[in-house]
DNA sequence: AATGAATGAGTCTTCATTCAT
DNA sequence: CATGAATGAAGACTCATTCAT
């Protein structure tokens, strides 16, 4: 009656959730969202297949509590806003540094959720609007600053920003695909990362392209 | 009996097998692999439920031999030495601009194979092998040649490669994702990527890092 | 230990019973037996699920309870005593008085019990031997009796007493079925019962039906 | 391609239907909707249990299919119709009697049938809208006549009508309950029931009660 | 070669029941 | 006695695959 707020049921409440979510991202990432079984997760976390159906609506309520999840541990924002308020050059190889850290650290929740988002079109638009827009914000105002600190070449800050984040993303993805190269140099990328667009948006440009508008 | 090699019944067949792969392309893309039915598949082909199995082992043949058919139409190793034997900065724009136009030619190829490689093991092996091996192998020899020419940085080879390999799947990825500003300057993407790899390779980096052995 | 046979707790215990199986009544008359779920029941009630158990053996037992309630707040036999032994046809206008008030006033529990009892036949034996076997009992003595003083023509005696018990039945469940206009003309239906059932046994026939044997 | 309207493939259907259908008449009496399952149903139709699939939406399905083919069977307005059209008192208890037989013929499918419908409001309806109103609006007329012609009391005709439903359906219920006394006398009841309609309903009362408006 | 009805293994999900607190 | 989280058996339903026509 009275437990409605009862802050040790409460907390109880969410240890159940994230054993639940964490057998959900092995077993995700191993067999994919759609050939993983709840009795597998429910086996996974130790748990009867039913007490899954206590804590998650359903199976697809499993996978976006695990995006959420995913969204919340990154926190883009406070990792961005520390690497890039140093002016140093230095902030983008920390960036990358972290960024190539996060890669490593929650590969198995990428490898669960990034296949599902790929192919639902709602998970997709949720990780725009919470994780990807925040993120390119932040990475445009960045840019931004540093053109007007003449840093940088007025490139359009829009796609600049974009690109930045291709190749955070490449790296995620080629590195799931198993790009083995790319494992054993894994501690030399975030340099040649901040080389590649440090020096590639440089406020001198060698190839002799136009100065884009934006 | 004797129709095993009859050149024409060679050749419906091969269209009947295209006809049923246009199919299933356009509903995994829409639907994702899991979601989709051998019964949509059918009825976006015009042919019955078992026809399909006329053509193809089964319902995971069809991914395959839609990988297979990606992989045969994207010809990296022809693009990629069409637009990289000549020497000039232009190249890459080229190479970039082919890319590109391929990301959105394929686009609901990719987007019916790609949820599915990064899910299973065996897919992605064989896109490796067949695809992003070679292709990343076109590309080391490049980099290589331009920094024997002494236009580029002397930068380890295989991840520099990677990068650039890189730009290429996080464009894609981030367009399959959903971002819009991607898409709106689409046209503009060529000249921007190659800046970035171009002045971000040249000989004359603004970062002071040490050039990296390799 | 010597609480077994503590008057207060036995009564608070009654009350617990009463409580659970009122929110039974509710809840199965809304969704049926087998729709209902006893977390429903027990919300209704507003007590937890495994309170439920502390008084009844199981949901099952949830529906024999309130069937066997029923029967005894029904006391067919008591209401038959006092509506029939007044000699005067009025007496059957009251019999049918209190069934009709009795069907409105257990109207849910009807709902609750009715189709549970159609299908189960265990349910269906209890029902009869506890409920319609005296109550037809009652109704045959008293045709019997009014044959005797030549007020009713020599019917079968059994099958006259179960057309009464039809009636009754008959305009149970014809309610339960949503009949607008009984519900519409429900005064005045004690009236035009009586009417037939006493008129149509009445000592004269018009009809001209043998007497029947019985 | 073209077999959409093939006459054969279409009765092939229609046969595989009944066949589905009967099966789920027979479970469903026996056990009652919700504690059989369509592994006994394809079972008894000695299909798969995908077949049933097939054929109907779902379970739920197979009732409404179920009770639409009950209405279509008893085709009361046909029996009505044919019962009621001679003047003859006869004629009522030929009514009876094609109603007193549908019970019998029928058993298994009201078993089935009735205890579902009276838990569900939407399949209340629809047994009303279908089935009892038509037949219904024919006793009405039907004794709208007879009270015309002077044979029948001006009793409210519109509760008249529902008493003989009544009868009907009471006597159908009773017999579901078990009643063996009302299966032994089976034979007799035509003409009992009869008797009470006919007679009650005389035009000279011997119940001394006002004409009930109407 | 084409068809599509039949198949039944496999899954998610529900919910009555138990029991440690 | 009360609680409600955990349980897991049971069941509706899907869908890739087969095969007789």
């Amino acid at each position: 009656m009275d437990s409605a707020h009862d802050p040790v049921r409460e907390q109880l409440a969410q240890a159940r959730r994230d054993q639940i979510l964490d057998a959900a991202t092995a077993v995700f990432a191993e067999k994919g969202f759609h050939r993983a079984t709840t009795r597998e997760i429910a086996q996974a976390a130790g748990v009867a297949e039913g007490t899954i159906y206590n804590y998650f609506a359903g199976k697809d309520d499993l996978l976006i509590a695990l995006m959420a999840r995913l969204i919340e541990m990154e926190r883009v924002e406070e990792e961005l806003t520390r690497a890039l308020e140093s002016d140093s050059s230095r902030s983008v190889v920390s960036m990358f540094s972290d960024r190539i850290a996060r890669i490593v650290a929650d590969h198995a929740v990428f490898q669960a959720v990034l296949p599902a988002v790929l192919t639902d079109p709602r998970l997709r638009q949720r990780l725009n609007d919470e994780f990807l827009a925040p993120a390119t914000a932040f990475l445009e105002q960045y840019i931004r600053a540093r053109i007007q600190r003449g840093e940088m070449r007025p490139v359009a800050v829009p796609v600049a920003a974009r690109l930045v984040s291709c190749l955070a993303v490449g790296v995620l993805v080629l590195r799931m695909l198993g790009d083995e190269t790319l494992v054993s140099a894994w501690d030399s990328l975030p340099e040649v990362l901040a080389t590649i667009v440090v020096d590639g948006l440089a406020a001198s440009g060698c190839l002799g392209l136009e100065p884009l508008p934006g």
